[in-house]
DNA sequence: GACGCGTGGTC
DNA sequence: TGACCAAGCGT
């Protein structure tokens, strides 16, 4: 887009908005500083997450792994269970490895660089988002609200669901964004869609960029940003059921290695939706090798609703009796852990509710009466 | 380009 | 209350 062509006076444009951030900008941990590494971590846990949801995991976080080394050090299992309940936990091995990298490869310099397009994890927006606010450099960050606030104000009428568009916005802020001060100029756009130019109802008699907008001129900023709706989910009925054995060691399983909740940990389950536990009873000494006894009667019903899936979980609980190969459990992917012990894996969300409804309740008084 | 990938808040 | 939404990325 050739600034000729540009309806708005830029300069004006820059001024208003980085008043208006200058003098309402929140106070959020990840602003107190410059460090390349923090500003890094706190892309990563906003992407797709609400900035209250945020603040308490990226405090958690940074007192568990303060510098890029420490995180470097750290093993996986440590970094998804401070990731836990956070969701899209990709995003923590993803960075997790790239941090590593960047030990090994960058002399734990956080790159300021192409070379940061490199890094896992790190796409267009958070490659953006790195080198303008903590290298200072005035490369675009176009995320979910600054396409809003931009497709308002530009009367920009693509969908914003298509890459192509993303990148049109991208060329558009090339055009506009301070040379000065690209980091504030980034974050007062991705603060004023938070906080003013939100998705419904904006509130545009308090917008310090109003005069320049030209979906409100023409009242259609509720109608902006386009974006096609996804087809709707599909649910899928499980059967988990938590058991214990003798020693009153409870049995958990650790999920595969990609896909769905990557290697986070859950009770043992399978896809089915009958009351008939036998199927469970056969996959267990399939999968596991052992003998288990499942009492007949759902423990507790669990409904869990992903961004694409529904899990509606029927929750059984039973013992194990005996171990009928012992090589079979070793090669699989379930080991018996104390109950106590239980809570220093990472869980999903729906297996927690898993934990709170029966492993926290009278699960031994439940099996042996 | 389309889809898979979590969770909690809002109206 | 269900549908929509949130500082996206990898495949």
């Amino acid at each position: 887009m050739e600034k000729e062509k540009l309806d708005i006076n830029i300069a004006k444009f820059q001024g208003d908005l980085l008043k208006w951030y200058g003098e309402n900008k929140r106070d959020l941990p990840w602003r107190r500083e410059r460090d390349p590494y923090r500003i890094w971590v706190s892309e990563i846990m906003l992407q797709q997450t609400k900035v209250d949801t945020v603040i308490p995991y990226f405090e958690r976080f940074m007192s568990l792994f303060p510098t890029l080394d420490a995180l470097a050090d750290a093993e996986e299992e440590t970094v998804l269970k401070a990731w836990e309940g956070l969701g899209y936990y990709s995003r923590a091995r993803n960075l997790h490895q790239a941090v590593k990298e960047v030990k090994e490869s960058y002399n734990s310099k956080v790159p300021h660089t192409e070379e940061i397009h490199k890094l896992k994890g790190v796409g267009p927006y958070t490659a953006g988002a790195i080198l303008s606010i903590a290298y200072g450099i005035p490369a675009p960050a176009v995320d979910g609200n600054v396409m809003r606030v931009l497709s308002r104000i530009f009367l920009m009428k693509d969908d914003i669901s298509k890459v192509s568009t993303r990148k049109k916005f991208e060329a558009l802020v090339e055009e506009i964004i301070s040379q000065e001060q690209p980091s504030d100029f980034n974050q007062a756009l991705m603060e004023l869609g938070a906080l003013i130019c939100t998705p419904r109802s904006p509130s545009c008699l308090l917008c310090p960029v109003q005069a320049h907008c030209e979906a409100r001129e023409e009242g259609i900023q509720e109608q902006l940003p386009v974006k096609i709706k996804k087809t709707a989910v599909k649910e899928k009925n499980m059967k988990a059921v938590v058991l214990m054995d003798k020693a009153g060691k409870v049995l958990i399983e650790q999920r595969p290695d990609t896909g769905l909740l990557a290697k986070l940990w859950q009770f043992p389950n399978i896809e089915g939706a009958s009351k008939d536990i036998s199927d469970i009873t056969n996959y267990m000494e399939a999968e596991a090798g052992l003998k288990v006894n499942i009492v007949p009667e759902v423990k507790q019903h669990v409904k869990h609703v992903f961004s694409h899936l529904i899990w509606k979980i029927d929750v059984y609980i039973g013992t194990v009796d005996e171990i009928v190969n012992e090589n079979t459990l070793k090669g699989s992917s379930m080991q018996f852990v104390e109950k106590e012990d239980v809570d220093w894996y990472p869980f999903p969300v729906s297996h927690q509710k898993i934990m709170d409804g029966i492993l926290k309740g009278d699960i031994e008084n439940w099996i042996y009466n």
